[in-house]
DNA sequence: TAGATTGTTAATCGATTAACAATC
DNA sequence: TAGATTGTTAATCGATTAACAATC
């Protein structure tokens, strides 16, 4: 691999951090600056930006503006992907309510799922469609990221769906590995695992002896 | 430190593969299962486990009980954690709502928001209470970590809020970086992050010339 | 100019992997 | 026993950091 996949997670990060920085009027920030911000050393983020050019002056730093562009068209959002959540529950509704989206790179287009009582339904402007539909509409609307909120026991079953119908990424929210074809990319998100990760630096919590 | 960030980070996807393989009642596994399942070598899920003892057999591998619940102490998910929800949006909703806290180690104890069209409301069986009696409620209750589910804009103010009532671990969902102070712990989840971590290794997308 | 900061090099540090003795 | 798999060692591989010439 050319970039290293380490450093390529790390982009995303820089990107908001500087579109923050643009929004609130700063212009110039600098390697010290952001490294501060993010708790990442100044050499680090020197080093992950030099793979991909030259960006900063000596003596200045980085034009706020510019690196903003700079990592969009690195990352390929620089224009709107569009997006299928597959399952309107909970979570699905609120990632089709959620605004944050649009000003960073990403449209929702379409919503299924499975149960007739929600199809029909509509969130975030959008009207739930029979997951059965999932393989002609995708193809239609060239649809070909994902973003998979149905529970454990149904995430491989949608992701060879969607994998069937064209999609190459797939982010997961059902709290389960999925296997995809060599080419498809995988995220996942899982809040549970985020908190296993921090309770291994904690105490371990004392049973409240009258509430459990 | 004693064991690497990154191996801990692993523990949790470990956990969640063993839960799923002991709840199709699978009774034994090895590390190559492991590894095939996970994308993940199996001499680095053998090392990863070494750093806290012996847990195998030469010859059989695993017991998926018995390593579920090494994994369980490891991580102090043994008993359950008490944890608050910042924000009664969209996305504080789904997480009250949701049931997959509760085998996992994690217990829903309140949910706060500042706006009072949503105080008074009930999520999950639990009422959104006023977000400035954070301060008094959390050390009641002895709530030591909280989620963080509002506007980027508050996040910051949220979380020195969290800290200063004793928090010390939170999962951050607002899209901005936050700086506390040394000894607590902070996790992210931005679903545009994931998502750009993926674009970078596709094709960009073509702007249709007719929907923009 | 003097001060600041980049991009890059080389050294250090740390993580992953291959291999295998031990042993079930 | 024969086959399988662990736990561990040592080698390899890769990432991070310190340092600094270049230069704004």
């Amino acid at each position: 691999m050319e970039i290293p996949d380490i450093v390529v997670g790390r982009l995303p990060i820089y990107l908001r951090a500087l579109s923050h920085l643009e929004s609130i009027g700063q212009t110039v920030t600098s390697s010290h600056e952001m490294g501060n911000a993010l708790g990442i050393s100044s050499a680090q983020i020197r080093k992950d930006l030099s793979h991909f050019g030259e960006f900063g002056k000596q003596g200045t730093g980085y034009q706020v503006k510019y690196l903003v562009d700079q990592l969009r068209r690195i990352l390929k959002v620089g224009a709107d992907w569009d997006i299928a959540i597959v399952g309107a529950g909970d979570l699905g509704r609120a990632l089709a309510n959620y605004n944050g989206f649009a000003d960073r790179g990403f449209r929702i287009r379409a919503i299924f799922d499975s149960d007739p009582r929600r199809i029909g339904q509509t969130h975030g402007g959008h009207v739930v469609q029979d997951a059965r539909d999932i393989g002609r509409v995708l193809p239609e609307l060239g649809i070909r990221l994902a973003m998979v909120a149905v529970p454990a026991a149904a995430a491989q079953l949608v992701a060879d769906h969607l994998v069937a119908a064209g999609v190459q990424g797939i982010l997961n929210y059902a709290p389960i590995n999925i296997l995809v074809p060599e080419g498809v990319q995988v995220q996942y998100i899982d809040p549970v695992v985020h908190l296993q990760r921090m309770t291994f630096y904690l105490e371990a919590p004392t049973p409240n002896p009258v509430t459990g």
